[in-house]
DNA sequence: TTGTAGGCGTTATCAA
DNA sequence: TTGATAACGCCTACAA
């Protein structure tokens, strides 16, 4: 336990300390140029004896690039966020890059902060994985313009010059509604979404293709948000959101005989809802979430969920991104679309008659 | 949708355009020393347009500093981190610092890693959130002496001069045992950690002591870890470890009756397996969990758990940082111990003749 | 195989 | 109120 000491070594320290000039010291650190072998060995022991660290930022500056990469999140507890990360991180240490993460908790503002946090310190490259926002649109045509890689993953905004990983959401909400639909169900609910602001969620405008196509009406009062701007509430859970909106659906007086929820976290929200009033799941309601993460295999019922290939969005976001760093950064905008993937588990199956008889029974009781 | 232009605009391209030095822009641009206010416009002028972006590189480089402060945490999934992180932010952002978060997936190498990237990029400091390891400590430890000042949460590992947050886990599973004990359960489970590494985590010491104090022995065959090496394995989520460890306790002829988990995941884990296999919580067992996540509060039955202060604890290892940083960096340790708090739920009541009958009659079944 | 010169973009310091 | 100079630590390019 020694005190910290003062000022960082340096190469010129290493070189007084080893006799020799600080670029025979650059080159040995750096492996690259010749170095006789005895000079390579004395330099290296004096920079472990030293305890000496390059510095960035002067690595940075001469050489104008960091080999860091920054990536934008809105929500760190968020398993599909964790998911990309990892996908994200694979790709970049093969290449010998790290990754930096800044979080936005779903703000627009903090989105800005972080793009500008991540150019200011000259991050190779940055990859986008925060809800769009106008500020934040703004921000990084701006930051493309002036030259930043940048590469976005699921975010409602195109450029000609930044890649775009995506999955296909519209078809992963309407495929969901469309299993609800062919088991039976008439009256499907959707919870995690204002009926203001819902239509630029992708997989809610797959709910309501998948209800028109089907010749089934869409009922207002079966949509429902949570709180008005719970997005902006920090502390506000999407489990609660599943919860509360589920509370309210319950409330009619003709209720859902099943639920699409926006996300997993939604779903078992409401799944928990619905087992407190009473109900069951999935003969009295059925339940589909979005994303399918870890703990949806494991909830009791087990959740039918669509699943997005959710490592393989942060790897290709990843690869797009060192393309564009390595290679042509004028290049046109690479971009990808992933398929979802229907996971049936056991919180939906065809419609019962004792759903269908309870709701009626619930009718009458109300009437 | 501007093509990327080629060289980031630097203060001497703003000062070419509007006819000054390039110190004169840098005064304006950091508004301190004084400069004539027509001078000052027309410079913010054309910086905006040329749409300026500071060099932190140069800038940290010169100042020897980068107002940046790293964080490691082990896994970015899990809800503890991620409000650990929101109590460093707040702190950081009222400071003017940006905070830049390393996933080291609960790998001591890269851990280490992470270590390294910081320091090389010259963070101010760097708030440490994950798991103590032989390798770890040692780079850590060599860190701290260098000057590199470290603030860490939780982390079995003490330096004079790194600063230290945690909360008394000891007492925190100490109380939830005790609880259980008072309940009237004799026979209660630990989940989550293998008898040969266990020792290392209080949370499970508390346990052994609860159960001693109380004149309960220790049923080696209560405590199960899911797979051996479950943390080195990515993808192996401690939900599974929960359900996994209690299908085996399930298994036992003499079944406990109560259950203490190492955290909300695996104990809801352990929930769901339970209630898979046709018993009830909280009649048949008794289950607690730790770290009272958003999700406790909404599962069926909702978890009693033990609460720690996350946010709190983010928020002061970010202050003892701060002080650090700006203050005297050779000054002692800063060391803060918070108390935890057992949340009693619904998936706890006193221990019922059921339970006790069952186990009987299990136990003759098998016999 | 090793060394020298110069500059990356910024700011501290001193001078005008 | 503004400018000139030097330096932060490293690396590219060229020279010896």
């Amino acid at each position: 336990m020694k005190k910290p000491s003062k000022k960082p070594v340096t190469l010129a320290d290493i070189a007084a300390q080893a006799a020799v000039t600080p670029m025979t010291v650059s080159r040995v650190i750096n492996g690259n140029g010749y170095v006789h072998a005895e000079t390579r060995e004395r330099v290296l022991r004096v920079a472990r004896e030293m305890n000496y660290r390059r510095n960035g930022l002067a690595r940075g500056l001469k050489r104008q690039r960091t080999e860091t990469v920054g990536m934008v999140i809105g929500d760190i507890a968020n398993p599909f966020a964790a998911e990309l990360s990892r996908g994200v991180r694979e790709v970049l240490e093969e290449h010998g890059y790290t990754l930096f993460i800044c979080i936005s908790e779903h703000n627009p503002k903090e989105d800005v902060q972080a793009f500008n946090s991540l150019a200011d310190h000259r991050a190779d490259g940055i990859i986008v994985a925060t809800r769009a926002s106008k500020t934040g649109n703004e921000r990084l045509e701006e930051l493309i313009e002036s030259g930043v890689p940048v590469s976005l993953i699921g975010r409602d905004f195109r450029h000609a010059h930044a890649d775009l990983v995506t999955a296909d959401h519209l078809k992963g909400g309407y495929e969901a509604t469309r299993h609800l639909i062919q088991l039976g169900h008439k009256r499907i609910g959707f919870i995690g979404v204002s009926l203001t602001q819902g239509l630029r969620l992708r997989r809610f405008q797959g709910y309501l293709e998948a209800l028109n196509e089907h010749g089934l009406t869409v009922d207002e009062k079966l949509i429902v948000g949570g709180r008005e701007n719970a997005e902006q509430m920090p502390g506000y859970s999407t489990e609660e959101m599943g919860c509360d909106g589920m509370l309210k659906l319950l409330e009619l007086k003709e209720r859902p005989t099943a639920i699409f929820a926006r996300n997993d976290f939604t779903a078992m929200g409401a799944l928990n809802a619905i087992k407190r009033s009473g109900l069951r799941i999935p003969e009295d309601i059925a339940i589909v979430g979005y994303d399918d993460i870890p703990l949806a295999a494991h909830t009791s019922p087990t959740l039918t969920t669509v699943r997005q290939p959710t490592r393989e969005q942060g790897r290709t976001a990843a690869e797009f991104l060192l393309g564009r760093i390595e290679g042509d950064r004028e290049q046109p905008r690479c971009e990808r679309t992933f398929q979802c993937e229907l996971v049936v588990r056991e919180s939906t199956i065809p419609l019962t008659e004792a759903s269908v008889t309870q709701t009626r029974k619930r009718q009458k009781k109300t009437a």
